[in-house]
RNA sequence: GCGCCCAUAGCUCAGCUGGAUAGAGCACCGGACUACGGAUCCGGGUGUCGGGGGUUCGAAUCCUCCUGGGCGCGCCA
């Protein structure tokens, strides 16, 4: 639909001596009577021609060669030119749509170019928390989102397997374990202090009994890490799971250093001269990249610090052959991106390689009162909590029906109190109601297989014609989407088209007495299904054909 | 002190990258087909778009200052 109107358009602008068409806008406007599609292309026009919009208007509406496409063409306000589709014009993309299925819904913007798109990367001594859930939900449906758009998407995990962190995991698995076992023992002060913890040192004396009963920690380390760092990798899976987001690759931080990543990554800076020794210390000359200082890679005690594994994973990424490379972050790391940002342009590559997607934070409540969601402290919610509570499809869709950088509260009473009323049900209905018509359909002796032939022309009531232009107007809500990689675009469209799909329902008889009406609507409502599925299944919620 | 993000209806949020009279859901009130699922539908109103200034044909959207909130600014991760 839009792709028709962008052609002619650029044709008929041409036509007015415009040599250098600039980027023709197309929008829908917000009132049924201004038109199906409209562009203020005029008005922008004005400036450079001197000629008041409104002329121009009237000669690029006059231009326009779409005989047996627009019904009218009319300049309106200030200088907008709004069209308005022949209703058989309107069938025939319905036709197209129902032939070609995802195909007409779906654009080719990546050309099969590689990206590769990080998300969650939750540090793995503790369970994930909700802020997790909020990246989980935003980098899953944007995977999705770009896959449908013809880019060869990775979806990626980095696991924070190496350093001092997990090292005071296991101390506090260790410490936990002797004290479940009665012997004396001293928790480490910062230690992790949540029931995980715990959880973990049963696990271990179910699997190990009493075997490092009289070990040190020093003697068991290796055994409790490794152990802790599993079982926690396993819940994160578990957690994951069901939540309906999966992953492509799980890259070890200690790996990289195994691997000698880490190394090569150092030296190969070294040998550009941006790193020098100062106070015992390994430094990266981040300020010739525009950060106000300079940042340390190697402790002077040895240890690397997180910024040393990065740049080495960064390093790997990009070598990956990605065209492209995504981030998806907490907002409480934007500090970090010029740093690395810098790291990607001293490793001689454009900086804008890497984009990094920040996902406000998530502050909880539960009845009003905060939540505290510290992973260090006792009491916090996990994910698992909340989608045992609200329910994965809820609390997805509560999160993809925000733009990722607004901040948000979670009230967990509230949640669950909508849980009921939830918008998503009323998207997931309109599917499942459009089952139930068929099934219906069905038991009436009506075939449900032939709809091909259906002539759609059948389809001329008010709602009817609302609801076609509301399907074929999916692929610029779809582009929107892609381009400014914000899947929430997506569902506030299913919401409208659910939003126009029950009020049709309440109005008209699908299954009547006359075969060629009722093979037209069933056409439709199978496009309205279709659509509603592929959206659903973009933003990662489930589609249950029963409710 | 410096930097990033946010502020839109009573509440939760959209607003298609500068366009027409700023929109949904929730909540509240009233109503609906002896037929395809009432998790539905129909009707009822609400705005100093946080405030001031600027840019221009035109600003919720861009610039600037201010106010309020969130988050960063380590040889932490």
């Amino acid at each position: 639909m839009k792709q028709t109107l962008e052609k002619l358009l650029k044709e008929a602008v041409e036509r007015i001596g415009v040599k250098e068409p600039p980027h023709i806008e197309i929008e829908v406007p917000k009132e049924e009577s201004m038109g199906d599609l409209s562009t203020p292309v005029a008005m922008a026009l004005a400036h450079t021609l001197k000629r008041p919009p409104r002329d121009i208007a009237e000669d690029i509406a006059g231009g326009v060669s779409g005989e047996g496409i627009f019904e009218r063409v009319e300049v309106a306000g200030p200088g907008f030119i709004n069209f308005t589709f022949k209703k058989d014009f309107l069938h025939s993309e319905l036709k197209r749509l129902l032939k070609e299925g995802t195909t007409f819904l779906r654009r080719d913007l990546g050309q099969g170019r590689k990206i590769q798109i990080e998300f969650v990367s939750a540090n793995p001594t503790g369970p994930l928390h909700l802020g997790h859930g909020r990246g989980a939900a935003v980098g899953g449906a944007l995977s999705n989102l770009l896959e449908a758009a013809g880019f060869e998407v990775e979806r990626a995990y980095y696991v924070n397997d190496a350093g001092l962190q997990v090292r005071l995991l296991g101390e506090s698995v260790f410490a936990r374990y002797r004290e479940l076992r009665g012997l004396p023992h001293e928790f480490p002060k910062e230690g992790y202090r949540g029931d995980y913890v715990a959880d973990i040192a049963r696990a271990i004396m179910d699997s190990a009994g009493d075997k490092y009963k009289d070990s040190t920690f020093d003697e068991a380390q290796d055994f409790f890490v490794d152990f802790s760092l599993r079982m926690m990798l396993d819940e994160t899976k578990e957690d994951l799971a069901s939540f309906g987001i999966t992953f492509d690759t799980w890259q070890s931080e200690r790996e990289l250093y195994e691997s000698g990543g880490v190394k090569q990554a150092i030296e190969s800076l070294d040998a550009k001269g941006l790193i020098y020794e100062s106070g015992g210390a390994i430094w990266f000359r981040a300020m010739e990249f525009g950060e106000d200082k300079d940042r340390v890679i190697v402790k002077s005690d040895g240890h690397h610090t997180y910024f040393a594994s990065d740049i080495a994973y960064h390093a790997k990424k990009i070598e990956g052959g990605f065209d492209e490379l995504i981030n998806i972050w907490g907002a409480d790391h934007h500090g970090y991106i010029p740093r690395l940002e810098g790291v990607i342009e001293a490793l001689g590559y454009e900086r804008d390689k890497l984009k990094v997607l920040l996902v406000q934070m998530v502050s909880l409540l539960r009845g009003g009162e905060p939540v505290q969601m510290s992973k260090r402290a006792g009491e916090f919610v996990t994910l698992r909590e909340v989608i045992e509570e609200v329910g994965a499809d809820t609390t997805k869709f509560i999160f993809l029906t925000r733009r990722p950088d607004s901040h948000l509260t979670f009230d967990l009473e509230a949640a669950k109190a909508a849980s009921a009323e939830n918008p998503v049900y009323y998207v997931q209905y309109a599917n499942a109601r459009i089952n139930s018509i068929f099934a219906h359909a069905t038991e009436q002796g009506v075939s449900t297989d032939a709809l091909e032939g259906a002539d759609l022309g059948e389809l001329e009531e008010k709602e009817e014609i609302r609801l076609i232009k509301k399907l074929l107007a999916y692929p610029m809500a779809f582009e929107a989407a892609v381009k400014g990689r914000e899947p929430h675009r997506i569902t506030f469209y299913l919401q409208e088209l659910a939003g126009m799909f029950h009020p049709y329902y309440n109005t008209h008889r699908v299954v009547t007495d006359e075969p060629g009406l009722t093979a037209a609507r069933l056409a439709l409502c199978r496009a309205v299904r279709l659509v509603i599925k592929e959206g659903l299944r973009i933003l990662g919620l489930s589609a249950p054909d029963r409710m």
